[in-house]
DNA sequence: TGCCGCTAAAGTGCATGCACTTCACGCAGG
DNA sequence: CCTGCGTGAAGTGCATGCACTTTAGCGGCA
């Protein structure tokens, strides 16, 4: 529902790519993202880029402010524990709508999807950071709510924004075990079972996530001064 | 961060003059929305309508077809579920965090918006039920937590929505009590309580508004056939 | 040296123009 | 009377242009 998969699309494609690329951070939070670099990058005029930037705004992956450069958002720490609040009370849904009721083509496609996960494992931390996010929103795309999908997957994005804000360098091997268990126990059809699994799955992502933020987190000065200035006004 | 209460951002009025019309079914579900007559009405130019009709597909209160003029939604009794299942997960999760630790200044502002929704109980249904998804905004605003504000905004809007389509015609007079029992109990501090009285209050709306579809509840033939359309591809 | 103000360059906000697509109406044929 | 088709009108997709705002860097002044 965001946006179709035409390939006519342009503003689509923009933002996906745009999407794919903060997911793998490679685009930091903080990078500024002008409208007519976008639109040369991609081939396409300013009137497109500028289309797609308020789109992935309104998705809270880019902050636009009014005549200023748009930057890939700095979410706060607070952001960051309310969104994880919220992710897992959609994710809790999923496996509810889920356990019990996957078919085996589903399954399979999961088990694959894990698989590609443990190949990825000792490459770049980029790609199995994406695959781990992909992965949750494959589980979603199988509810075959299109709204579910959208939501869990505008805030596994945003988590992965925050990972990359606040997580310690090396957490990024979350539980590949957890997904696989995970799968196993959607299969079983206990739904309790699965909801606490997931429920503990997102809790340890969060927790090594959201290291308490101990100020001077090497971020760039204005982030860490972001909460004082709320103050100001 | 949807978009700002800047005064001088013309998409935001736009889209909250379209939204405001759509939830007071003053556009009901179908209804074609032209780029320049967007633009003409509201006194600026097509791009700037455009802009907004981006903003409103990505709350999926509008539908963007390529080459096609832009409609209001019209979701499926599928969809409805759907929202209304999350729509229950999210205000739990309001009600859990705000359960005990409302401000007297905020219950006072609670109050009174049930004192609005009371006096316009007799007025024209479209302003009830306005006032009715409002607060359960207000409510949510009171979380601090944007993200969640968002979400329940949107989704509320999505009922109201649906709520046009699918409800019977004078089911509207929601419950205005069960308004109230929620704010008291959200002011004794009990949780489950809340929680449960949340759940049934959404469910009791839900009951109301989802009458199972029986075909040809004088809705468009398209919107009926939309599901064999779908076996075609 | 260090700081402040000024100015050009860079960037955004928005409207308009042109090419292409879809839509609606009327007309011919069954 | 209904159906199918062709054509102009209506509408969208996108780029470009101009006015205004922000930014950054330079030169003067202490």
């Amino acid at each position: 529902m965001p946006e179709s998969p035409n390939p006519k699309d342009k503003v689509g494609m923009i933002c996906r790519a745009l999407r794919r690329a903060i997911i793998e951070q490679a685009l930091e939070p903080g990078t500024k993202l002008p409208e007519d670099s976008l639109g040369e990058r991609f081939g396409v005029s300013r009137t497109i880029a500028r289309h797609a930037l308020g789109q992935l705004a309104s998705e809270g992956l880019v902050e636009l402010r009014r005549n200023r450069i748009a930057v890939v958002v700095t979410p706060s720490w607070q952001d960051a524990r309310d969104i994880f609040d919220i992710r897992m009370e959609l994710e809790r849904l999923i496996v509810r709508k889920l356990a019990g009721k996957l078919k085996p083509a589903q399954i399979a496609r999961l088990k694959a999807h894990v698989a590609a996960e443990q190949e990825a494992h000792d490459g770049p931390s980029a790609v199995s950071i994406r695959l781990a996010t992909e992965f949750h929103i494959l589980l979603a795309s199988m509810t075959n709510s299109p709204v579910l999908v959208r939501y869990v997957s505008e805030i596994a994005y945003r988590c992965c924004l925050t990972l990359s804000l606040f997580s310690r360098p090396h957490s990024s091997e979350c539980g590949i075990n957890e997904h696989i268990a995970i799968i196993d126990t959607l299969q079983s059809g206990d739904v309790d079972k699965a909801m606490a699994l997931m429920h503990s799955h997102l809790g340890e992502v969060a927790n090594r996530a959201l290291v308490e933020p101990s100020p001077a987190r090497g971020r760039d000065l204005v982030d860490v001064l972001a909460p004082y200035a709320d103050e100001t006004r």
